[in-house]
DNA sequence: ATAAAATTGTTATATTATAACAATGCGTAA
DNA sequence: TTACGCATTGTTATAATATAACAATTTTAT
């Protein structure tokens, strides 16, 4: 059988597009109250149609917030190497688009010699706007 | 009024106890059955403890787990800097203590020259034992 | 067209975490 | 000492996050 790798589902494109269209990382039950209004009903829609979005690089979770917010930068089709931006003040967060930085880790080894596939990195701060 | 830094109260120490006891990250719900029998009934004073015990450095908390490891790294007194290696197939994670990763990572500055005071950083693989 | 497989819808429930307030302990000033 | 203020702890209830289980529907292969 085919995987359909490069195709979105009603239900992942709805909640694809709230999440594009968001400022802010959002959670999954206000997402789950946005589209009811297009017919997703129940959470398992919304976190079904989250882990695929997740698998497709579409979109990461921030794992300190539970939340999610879409991926921008384009070469991350696939979400297994992710750095974040946090704001402590405001709800602002940025995907990190660093090729040392991407490199840095991928290459990073432990004293265990134990091999990475995947790494999540969120950084914490004041955004300018709140450090003024 | 005098801050009582290195003090652990009772619920503390003995949520302290069973966290460093354990091989594993524990769940906050395992950790309250685990300490019913001492007196600590509820969701609240396991929190509590938990929170504490993070603020303290004593023990960190796994975001992509929701679980909780006792801090083996002595240097580490305060969780501002975290760096853990995760089996994704055996529930092993270890505490990453290693000098050049965390400099290389508290010197890191985005291009927005964002300033950042903590970060947590989880790589995922498979460990040498199930590797095999 | 039919059967198998995958996806989606639905209900219910499990898991994780916090709000709100009462009870208790503790330091300090009168 | 006592009584007041403040911090900590205990308790109940509930909020927020996530998944199990199964039915209905759609897609795919034969
Ligand atoms: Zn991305
Ligand atoms: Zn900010
Ligand atoms: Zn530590
Ligand atoms: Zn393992």
């Amino acid at each position: 059988m085919t995987q359909k790798i490069d195709f979105l589902s009603k239900n992942q494109q709805i909640v694809l597009e709230i999440i594009e269209k968001a400022k802010e990382p959002l959670k999954a039950y206000s997402i789950l109250f946005s589209v009811q209004k297009k017919g997703i009903k129940a959470p398992p829609q919304v976190y079904r149609a989250l882990d695929r979005l997740i698998k497709l690089g579409k979109i990461h979770k921030i794992e300190s917030k539970n939340a999610f917010v879409a991926c921008k930068n384009d070469s991350c089709t696939i979400s297994n190497a992710t750095a974040f931006s946090i704001c402590d003040s405001c709800e602002m967060v940025t995907e990190i688009s660093n090729p040392k930085l991407s490199k840095y880790l991928a290459n990073f080894q432990d004293k265990t010699g134990m091999r990475y596939n995947k790494y999540n990195l969120e950084f914490f701060g004041l955004c300018k706007k709140c450090k003024k």
